[in-house]
DNA sequence: GTCTATACTTCGATAGAC
DNA sequence: GTCTATCGAAGTATAGAC
C-alpha cells in the first residue's frame, strides 16, 4: 500500500528556492556535490524540506530536468520563427550555462534510470525541431544533402559545441576561438552573411 | 607535521585489483558509485584496504586516471605511426569502452580539482600529438588549412565521436550511422583508402 | 499546508593488531 | 608489509508536531 505521507505544493515558493539551489550546486560542483543537506544548505532552510517537497533526490533531479527542458523547447519554438534560424539554433547550444547543465544531466543519466528515460525523451523532441530548422535552411540554400545528410550536419555541430563546453569546464581553450569562427561562418554563408557591422534589423 | 601513517606497496597484486574494481564500477554505475565500500566488494576485498593503498579517495581516481591515460598515450604513438594515422586516431576517440570512461573522468573533474588538473594536463599533451597527426595528413593530401585549420577539424571529430558516445549511453542512436559513414568516407579520401566513385579532390 | 525531530544507513578515514 | 576494529561525519528518508 502506498505511503500516507504528504508532500509540498508545487507552486511553493519554498519549492523553487530548492530548485535554483540544486541547479545553483549542479553548475558549481557538479551533480555528485547535490545532497539533500547540501541543497538546503544552499538554500538556506532545513535538508528535510527537500524531502518534504520532493519525496525521493530521483524527483528533485527529474523536476530539474523538466524545468530546464521545457524552457528549452520553448527557445528552441522561437528560433525556428527567428530570421536566421540556424545562428539562432548555434547560439542556444553554445550558451555556456545550458550546456553546462545538460552536460550534468547528462553524467547523471549514467546512473540514474529516472533521468536516463526522461533525458532520452527530451533529447528525441529537441532533436526533430533542430532538424526541422536545419533541412529547411539547406534547402533554402539549395545544399545538396546527398553527401551530407542534414542529421550528420547536426551532430557535427551538437558534438562541436559539447566539445568546447567539456574543454572550457576543464580550462582547456586551445583551437576554441579558430573553431567558433570555423562555424559562424559556416552558417553566415548558409544563411546570407549581414554586414558584420553591429546593424541588425529591428524587431 | 605530516601523518606517520603507511602505505601499501606500489607494485601489490591487491592495490591492482582494487584499481581494476574502481574502473569497472565506473563504467557500470558511474563515478558516484564509486566508494572505499563499493569498491572493496567489487574486488573482493575489506573496505579498509582502500584507504591503505590510496590514502585518499582522490588518489585513488587520480591513479585510475594516469593508468587509463598512460595507456591512451601509448596507443596514440601508435597511431602515429601507422600507415593509415588518421583511420588509426577515429578509431580510438571512437572507442566505446575508453569513451565512456573518459566522459565519466570528464564529469568528476567537475568536483574533483585534482582530477581536474591532472586531466588537463594530459589533455594537452593528447591534443598536440593528435594534431600532428592530423596537420601530416591533410599536408600530405594538399588539403588548404586556410579556411579549415587542423585544430578546428581535430574539434570537430572530437565532438562528434563524444557525442556519438554520449548518446549511446543514453540510449539515443538516430543519425549515428550516417555520420559514422561520413566521417569514415572523408578519412578514406584524405588517407587514400578505397575511394568510392563519387569522391572530388579539392582543386 | 509547512516544517522539525529523529531513525537508520553508508561514507571516508585513522590507529593499532598481526 | 598487510590487514582489521572502530570512529565521527554525512547521506536518505519517515513520522509526527505545529
Amino acid at each position: 500500500m502506498a505511503s500516507t505521507r504528504r508532500i509540498g505544493a508545487p507552486d511553493s515558493k519554498t519549492r523553487a528556492r530548492l530548485l535554483d539551489a540544486t541547479e545553483q550546486l549542479m553548475l558549481e560542483e557538479g551533480y555528485a556535490a547535490v545532497s539533500s543537506r547540501r541543497v538546503a544548505a544552499e538554500a538556506g532552510l532545513k535538508p528535510q524540506l527537500v524531502h518534504y517537497y520532493f519525496r525521493t533526490m530521483d524527483d528533485l533531479f527529474l523536476e530539474v530536468l523538466r524545468r530546464r527542458a521545457e524552457q528549452n523547447l520553448e527557445r528552441y519554438g522561437h528560433a525556428l520563427t527567428s530570421d536566421r534560424p540556424l545562428r539562432a539554433l548555434w547560439d542556444l547550444t553554445t550558451d555556456s550555462r545550458g550546456a553546462a547543465l545538460t552536460m550534468e544531466l547528462a553524467a547523471l543519466a549514467n546512473h540514474r534510470k529516472a533521468v536516463r528515460t526522461e533525458i532520452a525523451r527530451y533529447a528525441e523532441r529537441f532533436r526533430r525541431m533542430q532538424l526541422d530548422v536545419l533541412a529547411r535552411v539547406l534547402d533554402d540554400a539549395g545544399i545538396s544533402t546527398d553527401r551530407c545528410p542534414p542529421v550528420v550536419a547536426l551532430l557535427a555541430m551538437t558534438g562541436i559545441s559539447q566539445v568546447l563546453a567539456l574543454e572550457n569546464a576543464l580550462g582547456i581553450t586551445t583551437g576554441h576561438d579558430e573553431t567558433v569562427a570555423f562555424v559562424e561562418r559556416q552558417i553566415d554563408e548558409l544563411e546570407g552573411a549581414p554586414v558584420p557591422a553591429t546593424a541588425r534589423p529591428t524587431s
